[in-house]
Parts: C-alpha cells; structure tokens; sequence
DNA sequence: TACGTGACTGGAAGCGCTTCCAGTTTCCGT
DNA sequence: ACGGAAACTGGAAGCGCTTCCAGTCACGTA
C-alpha cells in the first residue's frame, strides 16, 4: 500500500492541548454549544485550522450513538432488477435530499440469501441510523427484522397485503384511472388493458384504476391480459387480446415498456394508433418519447419518491412523527392518444 | 417514532458476566481468536445465544480502526448521469464482490460542489476503509484528496492525462480495433466513425483504436465527426459523415446509442444496413438488440468491471500489492455488419 | 458588602469493543 | 518428580469523542 504517512491524524485531545483548554471545551467549540467563551473559541478554533483538525467520524458515533449513514435497501429475488432505471432515477432523489444533510447513503442489494442476512445484521448491529426499504414482497422477513430491530424505516411503495406504517407511493390507482379516463373521454369504449404481475403491489393497484374508471364511465372492463412489466410480456399480451377482442379500440398498458411491445403488435397487426387504437401507457421512461407513435402516458417522478422517503426518514429519525404520502402522477400526452 | 423496547442490546461486558469469563475471553470467543479452551468458547457461545447479543459496529470499529464500509463515488458535473444504465451494472458487480465479504457499499453522488465536499469530509474523516472513483475528470481535485488522505483507491476507467496508480478499464482501445478490424474484414474500406467526447479518456481511446486499425490495414481515417455518446449526438454525427463522405460503406460508432442515432439517418438517407453502410457500435447495451436492424457491437462486461474495482481495492486495503487491469472486449455479431 | 444568578470551565465517566501483557495453569519430556 | 514451554486467563489500557456534573468566576442586585 501506499499508505499516507503513518503520522495519525490529530485528535481532539492535541487540539485542546494545543489551544490551552480542556478536551470538553474543545469539543463544545466543535459543536457549536453554548457556554464557550470568545477567548476559548478563539483558541480552539486556531488550533484546528493549524493542525488541520478534523473529529474522527467513529468515535464520534459510538459516543453519540449516531452513525450518520442510512441505507437504502433493495430487497428481491432477481439480481438484475436493480439494473431497471427505476432505481437509478430513487438513487438520484435520495442523494439529492441527502446533500443538504451531514447523513451518507447505504446501498444494500439483498436479493440472495446472503445479501440478505448482511442486511439483518447491519440493521441488528446498529450500522446505520435508518433505512429505506424498495421493491420487497409482502412476507419478505426483512418486514420484521426492522420492525424488531427497532430502526426507524420508510418504505417505497407498499409490499402487497401489507400497509407499513410510513411509506411513500405513487398514486398508482390514480394514475390509471387518469390514462383510462383520457381514452374514454376520446370516445373509445372497448378500451382493454395490459396489467403487470397482479401479484404486486403496483400491477394491482394500476388494474384497479383502470377498472375503476371503466365502471365510473358505466362502461364493462372490456379484456384484460397480464403481463410482466417487460417489452416481451406487453408484446405476448397485445397478441392474445388482438385475438380474444379483435373490436377493441384502446388499451391501458401499466408499463411504458409493455406499451411499447403493445404498439409493435399493434403495427404488425396493421392497426394504426392512435386511428384504430388509442394506447396509455405508464411511468414515463425515456422509451415514451422513442416509440412509433410516441407514447401518451402517465407521468410519475420517481425522484420525488426517493426524495420524500428520504425526508420522511430523516424525521423520523430526530423523532418527529410523519404521515405517509402518496406522490401524485399526471397524463403526459404525446401521440398514441 | 415506534422505537423498539428502550432496553438496549446486551454488551459484550454484559454476555462475558453471563458466561461467567472476562470481557477480554469473550471478545477472543467472538473474534475466534486462540488460546480458548473449550469450556471458555462453550460458556460464551451459550450467553450469546441466550442474550441475542450481537457486537455493536460502530465501537469495533472504532477499537479496530476498521469501519466495514467502503465507497463508490461518481464525481460528475452531470447529476443526471448517474441515471446512465452503466452505473447499475457497476453497482450489481460492486455488490456481488462485496456480497462474499463483509463490507458495505456507501454510494456517493458527487456532482455539486457540496456533494464533493461531503465526499471529501467523508475520506478525511476515516469513513470509509476504501474508495472506488468513477467517471472524474483528470483534473478533479479528488485525485488531490484521496492521495493526501491515505485511503486506499481504485480508479474504474481513467480519467483524461492522468494515470492512476490503481486502476480497471475496458480494453476500448482494443475493442475500437476489433470493431474496426471487422468492418475491414468484411472488404470495406472507406470507413468512417462517429467518436464520443473526445476530451474523455474513453472517447479518446476508442477514436485511437479506429485510427489503429486502418492504419495497420494501410487504410486511411476516412471521416470522423465527434458525437457525445447519445442517440442524438450520434445522429448528427451521421448527418455530418454523410454529407462530406457521401461514399463511405462503413461507420463505427463509439457507443451503441450514437450508433442507433446513425442508424436512423442512414434509413432516412436511404442507405441500406449493411448491404450499402455497415454499421458497428460499442457496449452491447440492451438498444442493441433492439435497433433495426440489431446491431453488431463491442461487447464489455461492466459488471465485471464491478467486481474487478472491488477486488483489487480489498486487497489493498489488506495491504496486497496489486497491479491495474485491463479487461477484455469482444465483438457481438448481429445484423448490422 | 453579601448573596444569588448565570456563564464558563475541566475532570471524569462513559460509548462498546480490541489487544497487550503479565500472571496462572496445564501438559510434556526427562 | 521436576523444569520449561505452551495454552489459557483477566486486568487494564486504549480507540477518539460526547456529556454530565461539580466547581469557579464575574456580575448585578438588595
């Protein structure tokens, strides 16, 4: 190794040697409390900058019992998933919000088995002072490993069967019942939809909307087929639908990637969108404004979720209480509706 | 806040009274130190079982000087390019090296001038055992940093004028020749290429490879224009080329999305790929196979980039020498060449 | 002048763990 | 039976910081 020079850093004892007081002075100068007088700052500070003092980050977090890092953690059984932009576009909101704090971000990816028990042991071991728990399923034992270990946690999007007691979420329901009202309120009334995994929480919730606004309209769910949230599965999707419900006039996919495999089908099919067949689709990824037409949907910001877990979790952790939040979504017209 | 029972976790003081030994026997027991007799580890293993006890992180490392954590940070002006799917697939490697350890991963956005200084605090206050930097430029002063703050670092890619001690990079040089050696292979001979940003050390190093190849195939560069690695920049590139280099037969792309740019204006320019253009990219993202037609590309294993970084910076931080590395490209044949 | 008040100070006790060291025990070979 | 090495043990000194507390001091008031 090219270790730096073995000299240690200076402490806060040589600090307070240095400047003429006690270590208890120097350290209240450090913490800006009260009860310093102008000389004995003066001091300290000097000594600080002279020695280029800076206070050791865990010594300071076994005193304070603080360790000034939460985790964000994401718990599943596909390694590969965290490759989807979502995460990217959580990390981006978290940091964000975490910039303006002295707090650092953990990031655990538990989706073996042994990534999970790091994961239960970093909590159970007070590694960090919080976390932000993503993407786990409803009996995922981590639920209750937090709940025992007694760190403060907020959740991004719910587990299905199974409401945390803080978490922030997409209006899912809402957003799909936007994009269902907006193809109905184009006049289209055999209007099917492409769910994700209805085994989610999010696949659930979209469906519900969709049928929720078809009853609202006095209108009958018209077709529903189940996909996987991926291109593919929206593909395999539009095919059997096309085939079950060759009359229908528009379809709801719950993902920008499903709706995107739902207009290649549709084009193969000859149909033409939005003449033929109005498509909505969800999440607004950047493949919306690539698609052929391009894609009308529903608009989440996936930042602001990761921002406001972060700010959730940060009061929770100086102890204020806080109330869960659903973030609101938006119909972002392009040209396939 | 919800916070669990007040009763704290038992202490080791509090497992070795249990098992009726000294602190000192225990923490040999924990830490499978020698010299223990059986009876010892027996009684020990039995109150922390009983107890539930588990070590507190922050006082081991504090006594170690070890505090199980190391960063990765992306130093970038761009705070929107983390959302580059690359960095997932780092994250993914990164976490599997680390999954076999027991070390975590911080992640560290270091865009702003305060995410850096946090960044910085972070290393001179011994947070951290180790760092991973990405995507800096060569005149970052967090080269400065982490030198003078003696934490080991591993450098993934290089940045511009600048070698660092310990480094991972793809091979793009090798894999900008391999690209270009094959368009040449296919008997084409005005080859033109679109190249990244050439002020980084990627898009230069991929612009050398080119060059390389058609000088040793005693060819000429027949065009190049500089693009900025996104679609869009890729297409104007392609615009350009075609303008001035009406003839060429053949273009490589410095990354898949400017050749998915490309691509599209050849279409539109109504060149036919390969027949009249062929086309080769780099990176093998997922676009690749999506583009029509599917694009023949360089292919470089991010994740193992990943576990690479990692690897090299366990072993410095227990103190192995190590050497950089430069890990291998190959080329994907799909339809476009 | 005496006294209560409040600002300021440093000593000392932690936070929970590792590790050095000196002392004790055990177990050989002889 | 005996000397010595090796195995084991617990006391104590840290790691570097925060914070409680008892004490000092200067001040304004009665």
């Amino acid at each position: 190794m090219a270790a730096a020079a073995p000299r240690r850093q200076p402490t806060l004892d040589q600090v307070a040697e240095r400047a003429g007081v006690s270590r208890s002075a120097a350290s209240r100068v450090i913490n800006k409390a009260p009860h310093v007088s102008r000389a004995t700052r003066d001091a300290v500070e000097r000594a600080i900058k002279e020695m280029g003092y800076l206070p050791d980050r865990t010594a300071r977090a076994l005193a304070t019992r603080q360790t000034g890092i939460v985790a964000l953690a994401v718990s599943h059984d596909d390694p590969e998933l965290f490759a989807d932009p979502f995460f990217a576009q959580v990390i981006v909101g978290v940091s964000a919000a975490l910039e303006e704090t002295d707090l650092h971000l953990l990031l655990c990816l538990a989706s073996s088995g042994r990534g999970r028990s790091r994961l239960t042991n970093l909590l159970q071991t007070r590694g960090v002072d919080g976390v932000m728990l993503m993407a786990l399923r409803g009996d995922d034992p981590l639920t209750h490993i937090v709940r025992q270990a007694g760190v403060p946690a907020v959740y991004g999007g719910r587990p299905l069967h199974f409401e945390p007691q803080w978490y922030v979420d997409s209006d899912n329901a809402g957003g799909a019942r936007l994009a269902t009202e907006h193809l109905i309120g184009l006049g289209r009334t055999r209007v099917v939809t492409i769910t994700g995994q209805i085994c989610t929480e999010v696949g659930e919730a979209r469906y519900r909307g969709y049928r929720e606004a078809m009853i609202m309209a006095g209108l009958t769910p018209h077709g529903t087929a189940e996909g996987d949230f991926t291109e593919a599965g929206g593909a395999a999707a539009m095919r059997t639908l096309l085939d079950r419900h060759p009359d229908l006039d528009a379809v709801f996919a719950a993902s920008d990637n499903m709706a995107a495999g739902a207009l290649r089908v549709l084009a193969e099919a000859g149909r033409s969108v939005p003449a033929d067949v109005a498509v909505v689709g969800f999440d607004d990824l950047q493949i919306a404004e690539r698609t052929e037409p391009p894609l009308t949907t529903v608009h989440q910001s996936i930042q602001d979720l990761g921002k406001e877990m972060t700010r959730m979790l940060l009061g929770l952790i100086a102890g204020q209480e806080r109330s869960s939040i659903i973030l609101p979504t938006r119909l972002v017209q392009r040209g396939s509706a």
